[in-house]
RNA sequence: UGGGGUAUAGCCAAGCGGUAAGGCACUAGACUUUGACUCUAGCAUCUCCCUGGUUCGAAUCCAGGUACCCCAG
């Protein structure tokens, strides 16, 4: 069973596998009611027209056009207790969740399969770009769409059942099959935002879940009141846009960003310039880590890090192992590794494990 | 109510007679299956606190007014 979610990499995926003679079914997902959500500020998308249906309609043609059958299937109350409360809870304890990583653990590759299991499937299938092989997650082939961190805090169970057909090409390519086979989704815009969720203003958005709780903007450096803010929680390490600090009469030029936050005193702390010593760090302590390498973890081997999706891979040393933890140590500082955040840990192309973001800190 | 200083876009700030730099903020777009970062573009055209005056021409000079700041009382 593929997932299709209307998109063109899905749909391309179920056309290989059924080109490569599976016998392919395919079910699309909606995991989010804007209205039972009370999903209301920051929504573009205010009135009848409803990109999520746009989205099922797409998935239909395309179904239609592969000559698969296509079931439709809501998780819009898992979504809320396995992934949107705990989004909604880091949040309020003022780190920043990646939701999509837990979306595609109890989501996609949970719920899911178990719907899937419904219909005596031996596989599921997304169109994901990353790859499995011989009991190793690794890298898409095309880098530049590489999903495998989303995909790290999977297990072997999980990822063995599920098939990657995109794992070999490139996105160029992938757009070019389907638009060798007239699908109607070939040109189709990359969707972005949260999965399921879509393009909010996030402020706005995450307004709906977390009132409002102003305080001041304080220069760290200077112990100087510089601004006021709308709520810590609103705002993440690094953050540049949206702090509304504009010139101050003695003080340099520059951009501000987010160094640090104090939830309780609900005061943020910011800094001048972005090379000020508050945003880097070369220590972080990841918690919930779990392993996915063939051998053993160990203190003092080397790895390459993302600790965003998109990060170029970092060199590290793994510094202490603990039962359900590591702390890991970059070879030189690395800009705001923001708590709440998933950090990967690669060796070359294979991901061999992955955790969350608890704490950093500068080295020694 | 003596003296001195400053008044330029939301903020900081150049400009000192020739037809409004720059930065920050903000907005839009690009990038992106999280949040960010980053990049590109836009952003004072009866306008430079107000009113007169000098001049071919003023934000820039002069006069008066207004507001705020500082030092003395």
């Amino acid at each position: 069973m593929v997932g299709l979610s209307g998109g063109v990499d899905s749909a391309v995926a179920a056309y290989l596998l059924k080109q490569a003679g599976h016998e392919v079914i395919a079910a699309y997902m909606r995991n989010w009611d804007s209205l039972a959500n009370n999903d209301f500020l920051g929504n573009p998308y205010q009135g009848p027209l409803c990109p999520q249906e746009a989205d099922y309609e797409d998935a239909k043609k395309v179904a239609e056009k592969l000559g698969i059958p296509l079931f439709r299937v809501d998780f819009i109350e898992e979504y809320w207790n396995d992934v949107f409360l705990y989004f909604i809870k880091e949040y309020q304890s003022g780190r920043t969740p990646n939701p999509d990583v837990f979306c595609n653990k109890y989501i996609k590759f949970d719920a899911f399969w178990k719907f899937a299991l419904t219909h005596q499937v031996d596989y599921m299938a997304t169109g994901h770009y990353a790859r499995y092989e011989n009991g190793e997650l690794r890298k898409a082939r095309d880098l530049t769409k590489d999903q495998s961190y989303f995909l790290s805090l999977l297990t072997h169970e999980q990822l063995s059942r599920t098939l990657f057909p995109l794992g070999n090409l490139l996105k160029k390519e992938v757009r070019q099959i389907a638009s060798s086979i007239g699908l109607n989704v070939a040109n189709k815009k990359d969707s972005t935002g949260i999965c399921f969720i879509g393009e909010r203003h996030f402020r706005q958005f995450l307004q709906n879940y977390i009132p409002a709780q102003p305080g001041e903007i304080i220069d760290i450096e200077r112990h100087e009141v510089v601004g006021q803010h709308y709520g810590v929680m609103y705002y993440t390490l690094g953050q540049r846009k949206g702090l509304g600090i504009g010139g101050i009469k003695n003080h340099q030029k520059g951009s501000w960003f987010v160094v640090g936050k104090n939830i309780e005193k609900q005061e943020l702390y910011v800094v001048q310039g972005d090379e000020s010593e508050w945003l880097y760090h070369e220590c972080a302590t990841i918690t919930s880590f779990q392993w996915l390498g063939n051998f053993k973890l160990e203190v003092g081997q080397t790895y390459g890090v993302k600790f965003r999706y998109r990060q170029p891979d970092i060199p590290i040393k793994v510094i202490e192992v603990l039962s359900n933890s590591i702390v890991v140590e970059s070879f030189y500082p690395v800009r705001a590794i923001t708590p709440g955040q998933i950090a990967v840990l690669y060796q070359d192309e294979v991901c061999v494990g992955a955790g969350i973001i608890d704490s950093v800190a500068k080295k020694g």
